[in-house]
DNA sequence: ATTGCTACGCAACAGATTGTTGCATTTCTT
DNA sequence: AAGAAATGCAACAATCTGTTGCGTAGCAAT
Protein backbone atom coordinates (compact mmCIF):
# COMPACT_ATOMS: atom_id res chain seq x y z
CA UNK A 1 0.00 0.00 0.00
CA UNK A 2 3.31 1.98 -0.15
CA UNK A 3 4.27 4.62 -2.93
CA UNK A 4 6.48 2.90 -4.84
CA UNK A 5 10.02 4.63 -3.93
CA UNK A 6 11.04 4.76 -7.65
CA UNK A 7 7.41 7.11 -8.50
CA UNK A 8 8.91 9.42 -5.94
CA UNK A 9 12.14 9.32 -7.31
CA UNK A 10 11.43 9.95 -11.02
CA UNK A 11 8.51 12.93 -10.07
CA UNK A 12 11.24 14.53 -8.12
CA UNK A 13 13.88 14.62 -10.24
CA UNK A 14 11.73 15.53 -13.31
CA UNK A 15 10.17 18.22 -11.85
CA UNK A 16 13.25 19.96 -10.69
CA UNK A 17 14.44 19.69 -14.42
CA UNK A 18 11.62 20.71 -15.20
CA UNK A 19 11.80 23.87 -12.96
CA UNK A 20 14.74 24.85 -13.77
CA UNK A 21 13.95 24.39 -17.65
CA UNK A 22 11.24 26.41 -17.32
CA UNK A 23 13.36 29.27 -15.37
CA UNK A 24 15.98 29.43 -18.30
CA UNK A 25 13.84 28.69 -21.01
CA UNK A 26 10.68 29.63 -20.88
CA UNK A 27 7.17 27.61 -21.14
CA UNK A 28 7.87 26.75 -25.00
CA UNK A 29 10.64 24.67 -23.58
CA UNK A 30 9.38 23.00 -20.78
CA UNK A 31 8.34 19.32 -22.92
CA UNK A 32 8.89 15.74 -21.63
CA UNK A 33 11.72 15.80 -24.47
CA UNK A 34 13.60 18.15 -22.97
CA UNK A 35 13.44 16.91 -19.73
CA UNK A 36 14.26 13.26 -20.84
CA UNK A 37 17.56 15.17 -22.45
CA UNK A 38 18.12 16.91 -18.68
CA UNK A 39 17.84 14.05 -16.64
CA UNK A 40 18.14 10.68 -18.60
CA UNK A 41 14.41 9.55 -17.93
CA UNK A 42 13.09 8.04 -20.48
CA UNK A 43 10.50 9.32 -22.39
CA UNK A 44 8.31 6.66 -22.03
CA UNK A 45 8.42 7.17 -18.30
CA UNK A 46 7.54 10.96 -18.50
CA UNK A 47 4.95 10.36 -20.13
CA UNK A 48 3.41 8.00 -18.17
CA UNK A 49 3.59 10.28 -15.42
CA UNK A 50 2.32 13.07 -17.21
CA UNK A 51 0.19 12.33 -20.25
CA UNK A 52 1.06 15.49 -22.46
CA UNK A 53 2.84 18.88 -22.34
CA UNK A 54 -0.45 20.62 -20.22
CA UNK A 55 -0.07 17.84 -17.72
CA UNK A 56 4.19 18.42 -17.49
CA UNK A 57 3.37 21.97 -17.50
CA UNK A 58 0.77 22.33 -14.77
CA UNK A 59 2.62 19.79 -12.32
CA UNK A 60 5.72 22.02 -12.76
CA UNK A 61 3.60 24.96 -12.35
CA UNK A 62 1.90 23.93 -9.23
CA UNK A 63 5.57 22.72 -7.67
CA UNK A 64 7.39 26.02 -8.32
CA UNK A 65 4.61 27.79 -6.76
CA UNK A 66 3.50 25.94 -3.46
CA UNK A 67 2.84 28.83 -1.32
CA UNK A 68 4.94 29.15 1.79
CA UNK A 69 1.92 29.55 3.80
CA UNK A 70 2.76 32.83 5.63
CA UNK A 71 1.92 33.04 9.26
CA UNK A 72 1.69 36.83 9.54
CA UNK A 73 2.96 38.75 12.88
CA UNK A 74 1.06 40.50 13.95
CA UNK A 75 1.85 42.07 17.18
CA UNK A 76 2.22 45.79 15.66
CA UNK A 77 2.55 48.18 14.56
CA UNK A 78 0.73 48.59 12.00
CA UNK A 79 3.99 49.74 10.00
CA UNK A 80 6.50 46.90 11.51
CA UNK A 81 4.05 44.47 10.42
CA UNK A 82 3.75 45.22 6.99
CA UNK A 83 7.09 45.89 6.44
CA UNK A 84 7.92 42.47 7.83
CA UNK A 85 5.57 40.72 5.61
CA UNK A 86 6.39 42.02 2.23
CA UNK A 87 9.94 41.86 3.35
CA UNK A 88 9.37 38.40 3.30
CA UNK A 89 7.02 38.26 0.20
CA UNK A 90 9.51 40.30 -1.84
CA UNK A 91 12.77 38.05 -0.49
CA UNK A 92 10.87 35.25 -1.58
CA UNK A 93 10.02 36.88 -5.06
CA UNK A 94 14.00 37.50 -5.52
CA UNK A 95 15.58 34.19 -4.02
CA UNK A 96 13.14 31.57 -5.41
CA UNK A 97 12.46 30.49 -8.86
CA UNK A 98 8.52 31.49 -8.31
CA UNK A 99 9.67 35.36 -8.71
CA UNK A 100 10.59 34.29 -12.59
CA UNK A 101 8.03 31.52 -13.18
CA UNK A 102 5.26 33.37 -11.87
CA UNK A 103 4.76 35.60 -14.87
CA UNK A 104 4.63 32.39 -17.06
CA UNK A 105 1.80 30.97 -14.85
CA UNK A 106 0.26 34.27 -15.09
CA UNK A 107 0.38 34.12 -18.81
CA UNK A 108 -0.56 30.22 -19.16
CA UNK A 109 -3.60 31.21 -16.93
CA UNK A 110 -5.46 33.09 -19.74
CA UNK A 111 -6.03 30.18 -21.40
CA UNK A 112 -5.35 27.26 -18.71
CA UNK A 113 -7.83 26.78 -15.41
CA UNK A 114 -5.28 24.81 -13.80
CA UNK A 115 -2.83 27.64 -14.02
CA UNK A 116 -5.50 30.01 -12.99
CA UNK A 117 -5.81 28.51 -10.10
CA UNK A 118 -2.04 28.29 -9.01
CA UNK A 119 -2.35 32.15 -9.31
CA UNK A 120 -6.01 32.51 -7.37
CA UNK A 121 -4.86 30.12 -4.22
CA UNK A 122 -1.33 32.15 -4.38
CA UNK A 123 -3.24 35.44 -4.27
CA UNK A 124 -5.48 34.48 -1.58
CA UNK A 125 -2.93 33.68 0.89
CA UNK A 126 -1.13 36.87 0.38
CA UNK A 127 -4.15 38.77 0.68
CA UNK A 128 -5.48 36.98 3.66
CA UNK A 129 -1.62 37.80 5.51
CA UNK A 130 -2.14 41.20 4.97
CA UNK A 131 -5.75 41.14 6.68
CA UNK A 132 -4.78 39.57 9.40
CA UNK A 133 -2.21 42.27 10.17
CA UNK A 134 -4.80 45.22 9.21
CA UNK A 135 -7.36 42.89 11.35
CA UNK A 136 -4.72 42.85 14.47
CA UNK A 137 -4.26 46.91 13.82
CA UNK A 138 -7.91 47.17 14.58
CA UNK A 139 -7.77 45.14 17.08
CA UNK A 140 -5.21 47.50 18.88
CA UNK A 141 -6.87 50.39 17.95
CA UNK A 142 -3.95 51.70 15.80
CA UNK A 143 -7.04 51.69 13.04
CA UNK A 144 -10.71 52.68 12.93
CA UNK A 145 -12.34 49.28 13.42
CA UNK A 146 -15.17 50.05 10.42
CA UNK A 147 -12.15 51.32 8.03
CA UNK A 148 -12.65 49.09 5.27
CA UNK A 149 -9.70 47.71 4.21
CA UNK A 150 -9.99 45.83 1.12
CA UNK A 151 -8.84 48.30 -0.98
CA UNK A 152 -5.57 49.17 1.36
CA UNK A 153 -4.92 45.41 1.22
CA UNK A 154 -5.22 45.33 -2.83
CA UNK A 155 -2.63 48.56 -3.13
CA UNK A 156 -0.46 46.72 -0.38
CA UNK A 157 0.08 43.72 -2.71
CA UNK A 158 -0.41 45.16 -6.36
CA UNK A 159 2.32 47.66 -6.19
CA UNK A 160 5.08 45.71 -4.97
CA UNK A 161 4.20 42.23 -6.96
CA UNK A 162 3.63 44.36 -10.19
CA UNK A 163 7.05 46.35 -9.68
CA UNK A 164 8.47 43.49 -9.19
CA UNK A 165 7.15 40.86 -12.22
CA UNK A 166 5.96 43.73 -14.48
CA UNK A 167 8.12 46.76 -14.49
CA UNK A 168 10.78 43.97 -13.40
CA UNK A 169 12.32 46.75 -11.14
CA UNK A 170 14.38 46.68 -7.95
CA UNK A 171 12.42 45.98 -4.52
CA UNK A 172 14.75 47.50 -1.78
CA UNK A 173 13.90 48.55 1.73
CA UNK A 174 14.12 51.93 0.83
CA UNK A 175 11.67 51.39 -1.54
CA UNK A 176 9.28 49.41 0.59
CA UNK A 177 9.53 51.19 3.56
CA UNK A 178 8.27 54.27 1.67
CA UNK A 179 5.62 51.91 0.00
CA UNK A 180 4.65 50.80 3.62
CA UNK A 181 4.07 54.16 4.57
CA UNK A 182 1.60 55.34 2.29
CA UNK A 183 -0.80 51.98 2.77
CA UNK A 184 0.15 52.79 6.56
CA UNK A 185 -1.45 56.39 6.18
CA UNK A 186 -4.12 55.91 4.19
CA UNK A 187 -5.61 53.45 6.60
CA UNK A 188 -5.11 55.39 9.30
CA UNK A 189 -6.68 58.31 7.89
CA UNK B 1 10.41 52.70 -54.33
CA UNK B 2 7.13 52.61 -53.31
CA UNK B 3 6.73 49.47 -51.80
CA UNK B 4 5.05 46.54 -52.85
CA UNK B 5 1.44 46.38 -51.81
CA UNK B 6 1.64 42.94 -51.88
CA UNK B 7 4.16 42.99 -49.17
CA UNK B 8 1.63 44.79 -47.14
CA UNK B 9 -1.37 43.49 -47.40
CA UNK B 10 0.60 40.00 -46.45
CA UNK B 11 1.97 41.23 -43.47
CA UNK B 12 -1.45 43.15 -42.38
CA UNK B 13 -3.64 39.83 -43.09
CA UNK B 14 -1.00 37.57 -41.53
CA UNK B 15 -0.59 39.69 -38.18
CA UNK B 16 -4.46 40.34 -37.88
CA UNK B 17 -4.63 36.37 -37.67
CA UNK B 18 -1.69 35.98 -35.63
CA UNK B 19 -3.17 38.54 -32.77
CA UNK B 20 -6.35 36.52 -32.88
CA UNK B 21 -4.22 33.05 -32.82
CA UNK B 22 -2.49 34.93 -29.64
CA UNK B 23 -5.84 35.61 -28.23
CA UNK B 24 -7.72 32.61 -28.50
CA UNK B 25 -4.94 29.75 -27.66
CA UNK B 26 -2.14 31.42 -26.29
CA UNK B 27 1.27 31.85 -27.49
CA UNK B 28 2.07 28.42 -27.73
CA UNK B 29 -0.23 28.22 -30.73
CA UNK B 30 1.36 31.40 -32.60
CA UNK B 31 3.20 29.68 -35.15
CA UNK B 32 3.82 30.11 -39.14
CA UNK B 33 1.62 27.18 -39.67
CA UNK B 34 -1.47 28.09 -37.68
CA UNK B 35 -1.00 31.62 -39.12
CA UNK B 36 -1.06 29.61 -42.79
CA UNK B 37 -4.18 27.98 -42.15
CA UNK B 38 -6.09 31.06 -40.88
CA UNK B 39 -5.71 33.20 -43.35
CA UNK B 40 -4.22 30.97 -46.71
CA UNK B 41 -1.43 32.35 -47.01
CA UNK B 42 1.27 29.97 -47.83
CA UNK B 43 4.13 29.15 -45.40
CA UNK B 44 6.80 29.98 -47.33
CA UNK B 45 5.26 33.64 -47.69
CA UNK B 46 5.17 33.80 -43.80
CA UNK B 47 9.08 32.40 -43.72
CA UNK B 48 10.18 34.94 -45.60
CA UNK B 49 8.31 37.60 -43.99
CA UNK B 50 9.31 36.34 -40.40
CA UNK B 51 12.24 34.29 -40.44
CA UNK B 52 11.19 31.84 -37.52
CA UNK B 53 8.58 32.06 -34.60
CA UNK B 54 10.14 34.33 -32.62
CA UNK B 55 10.58 36.83 -35.19
CA UNK B 56 6.43 36.39 -35.63
CA UNK B 57 5.69 36.55 -32.20
CA UNK B 58 7.70 39.94 -31.92
CA UNK B 59 6.26 41.11 -34.73
CA UNK B 60 2.17 40.10 -33.42
CA UNK B 61 3.43 41.65 -29.87
CA UNK B 62 4.70 45.36 -31.17
CA UNK B 63 1.54 45.28 -33.49
CA UNK B 64 -0.91 44.46 -30.22
CA UNK B 65 0.58 46.76 -27.66
CA UNK B 66 1.23 49.98 -29.84
CA UNK B 67 0.51 52.27 -27.10
CA UNK B 68 -2.21 54.83 -28.26
CA UNK B 69 -0.02 57.22 -27.34
CA UNK B 70 -2.25 59.50 -24.29
CA UNK B 71 -2.68 62.82 -24.19
CA UNK B 72 -4.04 62.96 -20.59
CA UNK B 73 -6.56 65.83 -19.89
CA UNK B 74 -5.40 68.30 -17.02
CA UNK B 75 -8.16 70.50 -16.38
CA UNK B 76 -8.58 69.39 -13.00
CA UNK B 77 -9.78 68.82 -10.42
CA UNK B 78 -7.33 65.88 -10.18
CA UNK B 79 -9.68 63.27 -9.08
CA UNK B 80 -11.58 64.01 -12.22
CA UNK B 81 -8.43 63.49 -14.57
CA UNK B 82 -6.85 60.66 -12.79
CA UNK B 83 -10.29 58.69 -13.24
CA UNK B 84 -10.74 59.82 -16.78
CA UNK B 85 -7.40 58.40 -17.24
CA UNK B 86 -7.50 55.44 -15.64
CA UNK B 87 -10.78 54.47 -17.29
CA UNK B 88 -9.47 55.14 -20.56
CA UNK B 89 -6.80 52.73 -20.26
CA UNK B 90 -9.25 50.04 -18.11
CA UNK B 91 -11.71 50.35 -20.78
CA UNK B 92 -9.09 50.01 -23.67
CA UNK B 93 -7.54 46.86 -21.21
CA UNK B 94 -11.06 45.52 -21.55
CA UNK B 95 -12.45 46.07 -24.76
CA UNK B 96 -8.88 45.69 -27.34
CA UNK B 97 -6.64 42.66 -27.80
CA UNK B 98 -4.23 43.82 -25.26
CA UNK B 99 -6.12 43.33 -22.07
CA UNK B 100 -5.74 39.65 -22.90
CA UNK B 101 -2.23 39.52 -24.77
CA UNK B 102 -0.16 41.36 -21.81
CA UNK B 103 0.21 38.92 -19.58
CA UNK B 104 1.74 36.84 -22.46
CA UNK B 105 3.91 39.37 -23.52
CA UNK B 106 5.14 39.73 -19.79
CA UNK B 107 5.83 36.55 -19.65
CA UNK B 108 7.98 36.17 -22.80
CA UNK B 109 9.96 39.42 -21.18
CA UNK B 110 11.38 37.21 -18.55
CA UNK B 111 13.23 35.37 -21.78
CA UNK B 112 12.89 37.49 -24.59
CA UNK B 113 14.27 41.12 -24.76
CA UNK B 114 12.24 42.39 -27.56
CA UNK B 115 9.12 41.62 -25.59
CA UNK B 116 10.72 43.24 -22.32
CA UNK B 117 10.84 46.54 -24.74
CA UNK B 118 7.30 46.01 -25.98
CA UNK B 119 6.56 46.28 -22.06
CA UNK B 120 8.84 48.78 -20.81
CA UNK B 121 7.56 51.16 -23.45
CA UNK B 122 4.02 50.64 -23.29
CA UNK B 123 4.47 51.35 -19.57
CA UNK B 124 6.92 54.31 -19.77
CA UNK B 125 3.83 56.09 -21.78
CA UNK B 126 1.09 55.27 -19.15
CA UNK B 127 3.62 56.65 -16.18
CA UNK B 128 4.47 59.84 -18.05
CA UNK B 129 0.26 60.37 -18.72
CA UNK B 130 -0.11 60.27 -15.06
CA UNK B 131 2.77 62.35 -14.16
CA UNK B 132 1.75 65.02 -16.16
CA UNK B 133 -1.54 64.93 -14.41
CA UNK B 134 0.27 65.47 -11.16
CA UNK B 135 2.40 67.71 -12.28
CA UNK B 136 -0.63 69.76 -13.50
CA UNK B 137 -2.39 69.87 -10.09
CA UNK B 138 1.15 70.96 -8.73
CA UNK B 139 0.76 74.17 -10.70
CA UNK B 140 -3.08 74.58 -10.17
CA UNK B 141 -1.97 74.33 -6.47
CA UNK B 142 -3.97 71.16 -5.27
CA UNK B 143 -1.34 69.46 -4.04
CA UNK B 144 2.28 70.34 -2.45
CA UNK B 145 4.52 71.48 -5.14
CA UNK B 146 7.66 69.92 -3.65
CA UNK B 147 5.20 66.21 -3.31
CA UNK B 148 7.39 63.51 -4.24
CA UNK B 149 4.79 61.82 -6.99
CA UNK B 150 6.83 58.61 -8.29
CA UNK B 151 5.28 56.80 -5.41
CA UNK B 152 2.22 57.65 -6.62
CA UNK B 153 2.05 57.40 -9.95
CA UNK B 154 3.15 53.61 -9.24
CA UNK B 155 0.43 52.93 -7.13
CA UNK B 156 -2.28 54.53 -9.48
CA UNK B 157 -0.85 52.52 -12.58
CA UNK B 158 0.02 49.37 -10.77
CA UNK B 159 -3.39 48.76 -8.28
CA UNK B 160 -5.47 48.72 -11.66
CA UNK B 161 -3.61 46.84 -13.83
CA UNK B 162 -2.45 44.36 -11.33
CA UNK B 163 -6.27 44.23 -10.76
CA UNK B 164 -7.23 43.28 -14.02
CA UNK B 165 -3.91 41.28 -15.47
CA UNK B 166 -2.82 39.02 -12.70
CA UNK B 167 -6.08 39.18 -10.34
CA UNK B 168 -8.46 38.77 -13.31
CA UNK B 169 -11.13 40.97 -11.49
CA UNK B 170 -13.66 43.25 -12.72
CA UNK B 171 -12.67 46.96 -12.95
CA UNK B 172 -15.92 48.96 -12.92
CA UNK B 173 -16.75 52.50 -12.37
CA UNK B 174 -17.34 51.89 -8.56
CA UNK B 175 -13.66 50.44 -7.88
CA UNK B 176 -12.02 52.98 -9.94
CA UNK B 177 -13.60 56.00 -8.23
CA UNK B 178 -12.42 54.43 -4.91
CA UNK B 179 -8.98 53.83 -6.15
CA UNK B 180 -8.63 57.42 -7.49
CA UNK B 181 -10.05 58.69 -4.37
CA UNK B 182 -7.40 56.65 -2.39
CA UNK B 183 -4.09 58.08 -4.67
CA UNK B 184 -5.56 61.54 -4.19
CA UNK B 185 -5.80 62.07 -1.06
CA UNK B 186 -2.69 60.51 -0.57
CA UNK B 187 -1.73 63.36 -2.93
CA UNK B 188 -2.98 65.73 -0.54
CA UNK B 189 -1.80 64.96 2.68
C1' DA C 1 13.49 -16.33 -0.78
C1' DT C 2 9.87 -16.77 -3.95
C1' DT C 3 5.94 -14.80 -6.26
C1' DG C 4 3.41 -11.38 -8.35
C1' DC C 5 3.11 -6.70 -9.45
C1' DT C 6 4.63 -2.55 -11.32
C1' DA C 7 7.85 0.90 -12.84
C1' DC C 8 11.40 1.60 -15.93
C1' DG C 9 14.21 1.75 -20.34
C1' DC C 10 14.50 0.76 -25.10
C1' DA C 11 13.18 0.85 -29.69
C1' DA C 12 10.23 1.42 -33.20
C1' DC C 13 6.52 3.87 -34.86
C1' DA C 14 2.85 7.36 -36.90
C1' DG C 15 1.73 11.90 -37.27
C1' DA C 16 2.48 16.62 -36.95
C1' DT C 17 5.48 20.52 -37.04
C1' DT C 18 9.37 23.62 -38.15
C1' DG C 19 12.13 25.52 -41.43
C1' DT C 20 14.32 25.26 -46.28
C1' DT C 21 14.50 25.29 -51.16
C1' DG C 22 13.62 25.28 -56.30
C1' DC C 23 10.44 26.40 -59.66
C1' DA C 24 6.44 28.24 -61.88
C1' DT C 25 3.12 31.90 -61.64
C1' DT C 26 1.41 36.23 -60.68
C1' DT C 27 1.69 40.99 -59.84
C1' DC C 28 3.85 45.07 -59.13
C1' DT C 29 6.99 49.04 -60.77
C1' DT C 30 9.00 51.93 -64.28
C1' DA D 1 6.26 46.02 -72.49
C1' DA D 2 10.09 44.27 -69.64
C1' DG D 3 12.40 43.46 -65.61
C1' DA D 4 12.04 42.79 -60.75
C1' DA D 5 9.98 40.87 -57.00
C1' DA D 6 6.41 38.48 -54.22
C1' DT D 7 3.57 34.66 -53.95
C1' DG D 8 2.06 29.71 -54.15
C1' DC D 9 3.21 24.97 -54.53
C1' DA D 10 5.49 20.88 -53.61
C1' DA D 11 8.92 18.27 -51.90
C1' DC D 12 12.16 17.83 -48.44
C1' DA D 13 15.03 16.95 -43.94
C1' DA D 14 14.97 17.30 -39.23
C1' DT D 15 12.74 17.49 -35.18
C1' DC D 16 9.13 16.75 -31.84
C1' DT D 17 4.97 14.71 -29.72
C1' DG D 18 2.71 10.92 -28.21
C1' DT D 19 1.95 5.68 -28.42
C1' DT D 20 3.01 0.93 -27.96
C1' DG D 21 5.12 -3.68 -27.11
C1' DC D 22 8.60 -6.02 -24.87
C1' DG D 23 12.32 -7.23 -21.83
C1' DT D 24 14.40 -6.04 -17.50
C1' DA D 25 14.81 -4.66 -12.94
C1' DG D 26 13.08 -3.32 -8.46
C1' DC D 27 9.49 -3.45 -4.97
C1' DA D 28 6.03 -5.53 -1.58
C1' DA D 29 4.06 -9.34 0.79
C1' DT D 30 4.00 -13.65 2.24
Amino acid sequence: MKEDPRLIATRETALEAAQNILLEQGVLSLTHGAVSKLTGISRSTLYRHWPDVEALRDATFKRVSTPPNIAPQTNGPLRADLFWLLSILMGALNETPWGRVAPQVIAAAATDPDARLVITDFMKDRFAAVEAIFDAAKERGEIAPDRAVQHLIEIAISVPYFRKLVLDKPLNDDWLRAHVDMVASLAEQ
